[in-house]
DNA sequence: CTGTTAAGTTAACACCGTTAAATTAATAAA
DNA sequence: TTTATTAATTTAACGGTGTTAACTTAACAG
């Protein structure tokens, strides 16, 4: 007699709608002013029919963040794509990095400075870990990647002093991010009519930092 | 006839309650925490009163983050006080700057990272104009005395090219920033169970970049 | 004591995330 | 076709947010 449930396929294709959704939102009008509301609006339901395919809130936040990874990823291996010389890789990385922060200055944002978004290791044992495990995994690709590129570079020196390729990818990692954050907040801006240009210059500037021509 | 006006500085006084008591919450729950409403029942009074002493929330964020500025400012001359060599200011001003940032992570993303703060231009033509003003005073105080520190030491050049203080200050903020909003955001752990020993050694490695012995 | 005004409180509005209850819609069995 | 069952959605509500308007309380000069 019951009604028969509906395909899991329909299932996911309105959980990636309203995914959709929410990424698109959070382009037009900023992260600070997504709600689960507006969402909804959006797509023309009520608020509440959500929960049917996200049990709540921090769920749907935490596959935003992971296709935030997963779009940095891709863009990434794309810009490197076709290119052979591991320290062009490098530089097209670094560039591409940067361009992807300050293009998507809100997903940058929550992947990589929010410090109220949980973190895999609050997660575990709750509802949440799953979610948590698949952002972290997303989040270590990136990482991986980075330690590829510098162990094919060979950068294993910095000033003569030596480091491991995963110390050297946090590192520039710092670096990058200390551009992107400090650019996106607009403090530069208080301080230099045109950021922009001691941007590029530092885009290079790090890149040197870790090419190993030192 | 009418009632006397209470004297400016009883006004002032409630203002820095006020103020002094946001600034504990903020440490002891978190900005993302904070509401007027909590302030209002931390103090005892109820909300609508804080409008009689800052006519809006963001009048009082201002408040929040000139006071945070100062702060900075405050520990960073401490810190540096009484030392004669500028190459030891330097390396004691980064620390400082790198222990505040990580001591006060709910001071430090208002202050360099959160985007939906207004900035001195957005404010121009309203009332938070002035106070807009001092707090861009307050944050050029801090660059001010970084490029000061840069001059001291004479690093004009890096690599071999020449830059001037200022666009060398900007790198520097760029530089410990970097670590500062990685290592808060937590990200640093979900790669590195002990991140602080980086931490320590790109500190060190921020200070050899400015310190002029290239 | 009274009129005036400063200062503070309560009530309300429009938002928020989320849950429970009520409603609508679909389908298998009688 | 009707009915029972359940899936899917909506409405109503709760406690939270910043903020405004109206109201109340308190202070003081004439």
């Amino acid at each position: 007699m019951p009604r028969k449930a509906r395909p899991p396929e329909e299932v996911a294709a309105f959980q990636n709608r309203i995914l959709d959704t929410a990424l698109h939102l959070i382009v037009r009008d900023g992260f600070a002013n997504l709600s689960m509301r507006k969402i909804a609006a959006e797509l023309g339901t009520s608020a509440t029919t959500i929960y049917n395919y996200y049990s709540n809130r921090e769920q749907l936040y935490f596959m935003i963040r992971i296709r935030a990874f997963d779009m940095l990823f891709e863009s990434m291996t794309v810009a490197t794509a076709g290119t052979k010389n591991s320290k062009e890789i490098l530089k097209l990385a670094i560039r591409q990095f940067l361009s992807f922060g300050m293009q998507y200055p809100d997903h940058y944002d929550i992947m990589f400075l929010d410090r109220n978004v949980p973190k895999y290791l609050d997660c575990i044992g709750t509802d949440l870990e799953p979610l948590a495990f698949r952002e972290k995994e997303s989040t270590l690709r990136i990482f991986r990647l980075t330690i590829k590129v510098l162990e094919d570079i060979g950068t294993a020196s910095v000033n003569g002093k030596h480091f491991s390729p995963k110390e050297l990818a946090m590192r520039l990692w710092c670096d990058v991010n200390g551009v992107v954050s400090l650019y996106n907040s607009r403090l530069l801006n208080e301080v230099n009519k045109n950021p922009e240009k001691t941007i590029g210059r530092m885009a290079v500037e790090i890149y040197r930092r870790y090419c190993g021509t030192d």
